[in-house]
DNA sequence: CTGAAAGCGCTTACAG
DNA sequence: CTGAAAGCGCTTACAG
C-alpha cells in the first residue's frame, strides 16, 4: 500500500516525467529498480521468466511510486484497452442500471470495465456514437432498438459484437430473455386460473421489440381462449410510473368500462396503473387485476403484491460479457442465440390469494421451453 | 453515414492495415485523401486553417472509411483519454443510477464518457482500484465512503479529483446536498406540525456519514423538542426495503411499543417499513407514520403517498461533472464546496391530510440556508 | 497552409 | 534471463 503512503517517499528524487500530473511511468520504475522497461513490463505482465531478484526489485519500485500503467500507452501498444463498450437505449428502461451493475463487478476482476453509453431514441447520428464508442472499446454490447441490423453487421466486422434482446447473426452474438414463453404463461394463468375474459395491454415506449414481443404472446393466447383484449394507441406508455398513470386516468376519462385485466409491460407502468386505479376507487385487484413484467426488487413490496414475470437481468448482463469476454479472445462462442428463462411470479394482483408468510413467493412456471403444450 | 454505407466501398482497396481488427487508421484517410497524417489531424480537431479543398477531401474519405480516430491513440499522444473514471461505493445506494444517467448523456456533448467504477466497502484494495480508475480516466469523481482522507489528498496530487458527499479540501472540489437542513426541515414537520413526542430512526447501511448526518439532525431537534427518538443497533438497515423489512419484522416481535413515526434513511427503506407494518395490521399514517428521503421517482405513487426529502441526484452529478470538467482544463473552480438544497416535500404518508388531484406534491420547505430561526 | 518528424508510455519480437 | 529498438495511431511544435 505504499502507493498512499504519504509522501515520503513518493517526493524524494522520482518527478521526472515533464508530461502528465506526475504520474509515474514504466521509466521512471525501471530506473528505480535499476532494470529496463522490458524487464518492468515482463514483470508486471507475468511474461517471461524474471529472476526472483529482478522480480523483487521491481515490485518494489512500483510500490514505492505507486506505479499504474497508464492504459491508453498499454491499449495502444498491446491493442487491448480493457473496456467493454454498452451501447443501450434512451429513455432506459428501468432495469438497465440492475442489469449492468453486476457484470460490471464481474468485469473488473477480469481487468476490464464496462463503458455505458446511451443513444437517444431519436438521436439522427447512432451509427456515429456507436463506432466513437467501438473505438473507445475492446468489443461492443449493444442493446435492441440502437442501431438497425445493416448497421450491426458492418459494425461487428470491425469489432466484436454482443446484442442483447436482439437477433442472433453470423457475426454476433444474441442474449436474451424467453419474453415470449413468459408472457405466454402469464396469459394463461390469467385466462384459465382467472378466467378473465376481458383484457387490457399497456404497451411500453414506442415500438420496443421486448414490448412487441410480449404483446405477440398476449394476444396470440386470448385469441386462443375466445377472450377479448384491448391495446392500440390509447394503451401506449413509456415504460414508467409516470406515464402509465398519465395513460390509466385517461382510460378511467373516456367512460368505456375497463377490462378485467390489465396486463402492464413492466412492473412500473404497473405500479402507476395501480397507483390511479386506487386513487379513484378502482380496487385492485378485485375489481381490476393488474400485472407487471420484470420482477424489480420492490414488486413483492406493493400492496397488493405484484403478480409479474421474472427476468433475470443480471444474468442477462453477465452472459452477454461472457461471451464477448471470449470474442475478444478469439474464442468461438459456444451458441450464437442465448435464451433464458422467463418466469411467472405469481402474488396478488392478478386476484391469486395472498400467501402467508411476508417473504413468500409463488413462481409457478418456467419461461424457457414451456412451448406448445395444453 | 457513408460509414454504413454496405461494404462496396469499404471493401475496395482500404484493407491495408495489418493490425487491429480492420479498423481504418488516420493514414489510411490520409492516403484516400492525398495529404499527409498531420493535415487530417488538422482538419478532424478543427486546429489551424486548412484549405477548404483540403477539408473537404478529408472529410469524403473519412465518410468512405468510415474512419473514427482510436481513442488510445488519441490519448497517449494528446494526454487526454476522454473518459471521467466514477468512484462509487458498493453495494450501490439506490439513487447511483439516478446520480449518473442525466451526467453521462451531459458528458457526451463534451465528447467524454463516464467509466462508473464500483468498489466494495469491504475491498482491501479499493486505494490501487482507484488509482487503477485514474490511469484510463482524465479525472475522478470520487464518492463518499470510498477512500480515506489522506489517500484522497494523494490522488488529488497526480489526477483532478471531485469528491461527492464529501468533503472540500485545498485541492479537492466537492458537491453534496445539504442532508441536515433537509432533515431538519423534516423533523419539525413531525415534531411541530404533527406534534409527535416519539420517534425512530431506521439508519441505512453501515456507518454512511449521509446516513449520520440526516440522523444528527434528527436527534438534535428531537432534544431540542424534547421528544423522545429511538436509534441505535436494533435500527440499523441497508438502503433497501428487504433489509427495512426483516428490521421492521423484529421490532415488532420485539414487543417493545413502535415510536408514533419512523423515520428513515431512504425512500427504500421506507417502502420495506410500509409494506410490513400494513401487512401486520398497522395502519400508516395513523397508527405510525413514515417519512423517506430522497424522494425517488415511485415516492409519489405509494400508497399512502411518501412523506420525504428531495435531494436533487441528477443535479449533483451534472455539477460534479462540470466542475471536474473545469479542472482537467486547467481552470480555477469558483467554489470549493457546493452544497445542493434539498427540500421537504410533503405528502401523506407522515400523517398530512391527502391533497387534492392525483400529481398534487406539496414541497414544503428549502433546505438550503434554512438554518437557524423559530 | 502543409508536410516530415518527434514523441506520448507502453509491449513484444529480436538479439545477446 | 535481459536489454535495445521498433512500433502501436495519434497530435503538435517546427520548418518550409
Amino acid at each position: 500500500m505504499a502507493v498512499f503512503a504519504g509522501g515520503e517517499q513518493a517526493d524524494s528524487d522520482v518527478r521526472h516525467t515533464a508530461s502528465g500530473a506526475g504520474m509515474p511511468t514504466i521509466y521512471d520504475v525501471a530506473r528505480l529498480a535499476g532494470v529496463s522497461i522490458a524487464s518492468v513490463s515482463r514483470v508486471l505482465n507475468g511474461r517471461g521468466n524474471p529472476r526472483p531478484e529482478t522480480r523483487d526489485r521491481v515490485w518494489r519500485a512500483v510500490g514505492e511510486l505507486g506505479f499504474v500503467p497508464d492504459s491508453a500507452a498499454r491499449a495502444l501498444s498491446a491493442g487491448l484497452k480493457g473496456i467493454v463498450g454498452v451501447a443501450v437505449r434512451r429513455p432506459l428502461g428501468p432495469h438497465i442500471a440492475g442489469t449492468w451493475e453486476p457484470p460490471g463487478v464481474w468485469a473488473q476482476r477480469r481487468g476490464v470495465d464496462l463503458l455505458v453509453r446511451s443513444v437517444g431514441i431519436a438521436d439522427h447520428d447512432a451509427p456515429w456514437r456507436v463506432m466513437a464508442l467501438a473505438r473507445k472499446s475492446d468489443g461492443l454490447i449493444v442493446h435492441d432498438q440502437v442501431l438497425e441490423p445493416d448497421q450491426l453487421a458492418w459494425l461487428s466486422r470491425l469489432v466484436p459484437v454482443v446484442t442483447v434482446a436482439g437477433t442472433a447473426t453470423p457475426a454476433t452474438v444474441n442474449v436474451g430473455s424467453d419474453n415470449r414463453a413468459g408472457m405466454r404463461a402469464l396469459a394463461r394463468h390469467l385466462l384459465y386460473d382467472h378466467g378473465y375474459r376481458c383484457l387490457g395491454y399497456l404497451a411500453g415506449y414506442s415500438d420496443s421489440p421486448d414490448s412487441q414481443a410480449r404483446l405477440e404472446a398476449l394476444a396470440a393466447q386470448a385469441r386462443t381462449a375466445g377472450a377479448v383484449l384491448a391495446s392500440g394507441p390509447q394503451w401506449r406508455g413509456n415504460y414508467c410510473a409516470a406515464g402509465a398513470a398519465v395513460v390509466t386516468e385517461r382510460l378511467l376519462a373516456a367512460a368505456t368500462p375497463l377490462p378485467r385485466v390489465i396486463v402492464c409491460a413492466n412492473d412500473q407502468t404497473a405500479l402507476g396503473v395501480m397507483y390511479v386505479l386506487r386513487r379513484s376507487g378502482v380496487t385492485v385487484p378485485d375489481d381490476v387485476a393488474v400485472t407487471g413484467f420484470d420482477d424489480i426488487p420492490m414488486a413483492r413490496h406493493l400492496e397488493p403484491r405484484l403478480t409479474t414475470v421474472r427476468q433475470p437481468a443480471g444474468e442477462i448482463g453477465e452472459i452477454a460479457f461472457e461471451a464477448l469476454h471470449a470474442m475478444i479472445g478469439r474464442e468461438q462462442p459456444a451458441e450464437r442465440d442465448i435464451v433464458l428463462p422467463a418466469r411467472l411470479v405469481c402474488r396478488e394482483s392478478c386476484g391469486c390469494p395472498p400467501r402467508t408468510g411476508i417473504a413468500g413467493d409463488g413462481i409457478v412456471a418456467t419461461g424457457r421451453r414451456s412451448s406448445g403444450g395444453g
